[in-house]
DNA sequence: GTCTATAGCCGGATAGAC
DNA sequence: GTCTATCCGGCTATAGAC
């Protein structure tokens, strides 16, 4: 994808194969966001785009692998633009705010389809689901981000807890997704204020963590996260 | 569906058509259970039942609508098996994990189908989702099993956080129902261990909720619960 | 007016020729 | 890599049976 962009030299870096594989997904994703999914056959998305329909599942396995464009989009976009929002930001509430916020506007355009991408996420065998092996790429990408909120706050972390804290960092902007999708209020602003409310929360709970009546709990909950969460490798 | 169940008097509590929507949905669930849903087509369903495609659409608006009878079926069969395993039980923790666990049992058998529900769970729009109005009856009912978990336990819960607790239980339970579509282990034993870990964990929260230091914490996450969870009623 | 059946549409997906 | 032709299955229009 990053290929494609901005590529002003003479040379082809992209076949014709790759260019067409393009043209149908940037033509897919406009008519989605006009139609909707279910409105968007994909013949029509096939004559739209000047090739056949075969052509089209030559490119893509399914229509709705046409989606998995935009939770790769999402994040590389997400990736791109939070570090910059951070900059000046050093408690741990406003950094993890800020990155929640900027998910929101950057989803905000595709939230009427962005439903049929996170109804994926229940189902685990759904490669197009986040938790899955193919989505781990745009998923890395994300946990990373947390690692950076999280490495430039001056709230201190307690060591034990350091290296499982961004997934879920990464676990709560996902809650904050899923309302987010169910979320049918003006400009999906009780959303935001979700993110708002909820963030200084997540923060106050790191430092609370540090508290020794609530060591045992969070050494339970540590582990949990390591064997149930990260542990994703099959037997 | 209560009233299906063993009525051995000579009336007629069922009309004809009645009992062919109980029918067809009996067939539906078997054969989903045994080759899948995808693997389950309409026509098989129709002949397999006795009637036309036609028919079995007249009693069900879609397939996905079929599924519907689990969570119905799987609440009712919950709240009326779950009194008993509770009775001896008197520590919270016993008594949440006992409710988990009792879901478990009784979910198993669907374990594989169960992914086509949950999958809806993302999608608020969906009449299936457990979120639902649709759904309203099933999770209510599934929300004051977990009230009598609470009120039948030693353990004292702070008075202003009784009433969104049982919402809160019912959360957690959907958690480990979430993990549980994904659960590959066998006999999705990793699920079993999800429950049995969370539930001590979960009613330790509940003790710790008093702290003095965690007050402000546990006020804002309650307020939380309120404004987000259970405020439904669009304006 | 409630129930059931037939016949066929529509759109996602595939096989196989070029 | 691209096309044409076709399958398959969810769903519906509509007519007729009870």
């Amino acid at each position: 994808m990053s290929r494609a962009a901005s590529n002003g030299g003479p040379d082809r870096p992209l076949s014709k194969g790759e260019r067409t594989r393009q043209h149908i997904l940037d033509i897919a994703l406009g008519m989605f966001a006009e139609r909707g999914y279910d409105g968007t056959t994909m013949r029509a998305i096939a004559a739209e785009a000047g090739v056949s329909v075969g052509n089209a599942y030559h490119h893509f396995r399914s229509k709705e692998h046409l989606i998995q464009g935009f939770y790769e989009q999402a994040t590389v976009r997400h990736a791109a633009i939070t570090p910059s929002v951070l900059e000046g930001r050093e408690t741990l509430a406003e950094r993890i705010e800020a990155a929640l916020l900027t998910w929101l506007d950057i989803a905000g355009p595709y939230h009427d389809f962005a439903v049929r991408f996170f109804r994926n996420a229940a189902d685990p065998s759904n490669p197009l689901s986040p938790f899955s092996e193919e989505s781990s790429q745009s998923r890395e990408r994300d946990i990373a981000l947390y690692r950076e909120v999280l490495e430039g706050s001056k709230t201190r972390v307690p060591e034990d807890l350091a290296d499982v804290l961004p997934e879920l960092l990464w676990l709560h902007q996902m809650v904050v997704v899923l309302y987010w999708v169910h979320d049918t209020s003006e400009g999906q602003e009780k959303s935001r204020e979700l993110a708002r409310r909820t963030a200084p929360m997540a923060a106050r709970l790191v430092a609370l963590s540090r508290l020794r009546i609530l060591r045992p709990l969070v050494k339970q909950g540590e582990d949990l996260v390591r064997d149930f969460l990260i542990t994703r490798r099959p037997a």
